[in-house]
DNA sequence: TATTGTTATACTCTATAACTATA
DNA sequence: TATAGTTATAGAGTATAACAATA
């Protein structure tokens, strides 16, 4: 009666896409030096500039002391700079320097080209679809697709794919 | 003339919806007491049995000393028993026990409330429709979807979802 | 000489908790 | 006393390479 249930691994494929999609970013990013995390903070800083260590840190679903060595390590490479608050001299108001404001638009064509090529096999209408599909899977299970959860965070599993 | 292009995020929400996928199986998996890793070998031995570590670690992409531990593991637990080759006594033959034969099942029915949990949000046409484009997307980029590579190798990146 | 499984070691990434400086 | 940032330490997970037994 049923097909022979394509639907039946559809949690099984989306985790090895998934896990695809981000290796293959991944590459690419490190192709320019950095690593996924400092692909999220450049991001963060590019939207919401002033931001202090730990408001990055609760929006990257990280903890403070994971963001210094992050941060210093921006820092040195000159893509972000540390300000001194001038209202509470506790904490640092983040920035992107113009160098950092230059990867943050590099960033912004690696995304392009990736989406281009994994959604290559797709047609526009297919693409669109699925889109589509993903959104609405996405808002159900409620993420705010601003959010920027799991910096790659200590849960081992995450990494792995469910073996059906 | 473009809409607002939600397809110029998918391959984001594609890593996103990966993650939260592979996480809520490794939730329910470590209920019953396994890594995604122990799921992986059990499903494999499953359908392959008396199996080698060697050509098990080849299978799950792994290098055959991250296979003795994860294999000790099993068979302390009584779901994995180690047979000495006839033939060639240098390997092993893995099979699973009466106690891993229904600890698959487990896994099995694991899997299938996974899923359904996962494509609540979806109707049945959409979720077919979702596993077709997924299927072929999964095809068109070289996955033989029976291979179960990425045990959680060592790379660093992957655990982390592209920040567009 | 090659191969299976094993062990020992080191490396990477991350969290926890204690510390300082400001408030 | 509470909060921002920092540091030191420890833990989990994994790979590498050397090793023993068998082929």
């Amino acid at each position: 009666m049923d097909l022979p249930s394509p639907s039946k691994r559809t949690a099984f494929l989306l985790s090895q896409l998934g896990a695809l999609a981000s290796s293959r970013f991944a590459e690419r990013t490190r192709e320019v030096g950095l690593t996924p995390s400092d692909a999220g903070v450049i991001r963060l800083l590019g939207r919401a500039p002033g931001l202090s260590q730990r408001s990055l840190a609760d929006r990257l679903g990280a903890v403070p002391s994971r963001v210094v060595p992050l941060i210093d390590s921006l820092q040195v490479r000159g893509l972000v700079e540390r300000g001194r608050s001038s209202t509470d001299r506790r904490n640092y108001e983040l920035r992107l320097t113009v160098e950092g404001a230059k990867m943050l638009r590099t960033l912004r064509e690696i995304a392009e080209k990736h989406e281009a090529e994994l959604l290559a096999p797709l047609t526009s209408e297919q693409s669109a679809q699925l889109g589509n599909l993903l959104a609405r899977l996405a808002g159900a299970h409620g993420f705010d697709t601003d959010l920027h959860r799991d910096l790659g965070r200590k849960d081992p599993g995450t990494t792995t794919q469910p073996q059906q």
